[in-house]
DNA sequence: TAACTAACGCAACATAGTTGCGATAGTTTA
DNA sequence: TAAACTATCGCAACTATGTTGCGTTAGTTA
């Protein structure tokens, strides 16, 4: 809990009750959350805006990063220790699994090196993977 | 335009004015089409809806697929020959530019095949690039 | 403790997309 | 060609997601 603390300290984020209790959910939760989850999870006396607004510092800070989901729905997940935060380059790959819609960061295998001739210049490249994750195979 | 009409026969759409002008917009369109894209496009005369069942029904022929656009924005593009009505296989990349925010299907690269170990059962894998396409080089 | 201001909550708005239903207009059949 | 059939259309109403402005609350600093 200290190092939930000292993580919002460290970017000049307050430490209000709500912001303690997002970063608890993330340090939690084993793959990422979408908004719906983050509202159920912390009840309903939390305004939507304060949720959206809290997910932008977090990520502006570089305490979370925004994960593809299913169907488009914005998803975030925690950021790993590596992710300084200005230079926020992910090239980890990301698996949706389509039973449970949820997103996981596959840190095991690197986005291959891409060349383009055709005039295209690439600053970024996502691989994105789907099927089922592991707990859901049994279904 | 003889083609046209042909598309829709062979899959039992009807050829109503809208339709054949929608596909004719896909059809011209060197990139693909945002919702946006075709409003702006097709004039206030047509209602959302309609655009929308469309476009579903298009997907479900197998006349234009789902590219994914920025920000999550749904985005529509024509369908190569290759694509068979069922079996809908798209292997190929697709390419995001930040500057112009179209999308470019880059038919010359695979997507590489990926394996994990860990429990993980893949089923598509999909290889999103960015960055700025040919046309927006010289900006 | 007082001052400063990040963060909060509410209202109102914006945009994307969906559903139901009656009307319109392709298509087929007689 | 006219009648019947039904895909498609257009409208209204609704849901979901996300944003903006603004006055209030509550961390933080002096």
């Amino acid at each position: 809990m200290l190092k939930l603390k000292q993580k919002l300290e460290e970017r000049g984020l307050r430490k209000t009750a709500f912001r303690m209790e997002l970063l608890a959910l993330f340090t939690q939760s084993m793959s990422s959350l979408s908004i719906k989850d983050i509202k159920s999870k912390v009840g309903k006396t939390t305004d939507k805006v304060t949720i959206y607004r809290a997910l932008d510092a977090f990520e502006k800070n570089g305490l979370i990063h925004r994960v593809p989901g299913k169907s488009n729905l914005a998803r975030y997940a925690m950021c790993q220790s590596e992710c300084q935060l200005e230079a926020h380059t992910h090239n980890h790959a990301h698996f949706i699994c389509n039973v449970c819609d949820e997103t996981f960061c596959i840190d095991g295998i690197e986005v291959p090196a891409i060349q383009l001739d055709y005039g295209y210049k690439i600053s970024a490249s996502k691989l994105t993977l789907e099927g089922s994750c592991p707990s859901c195979q049994s279904i």
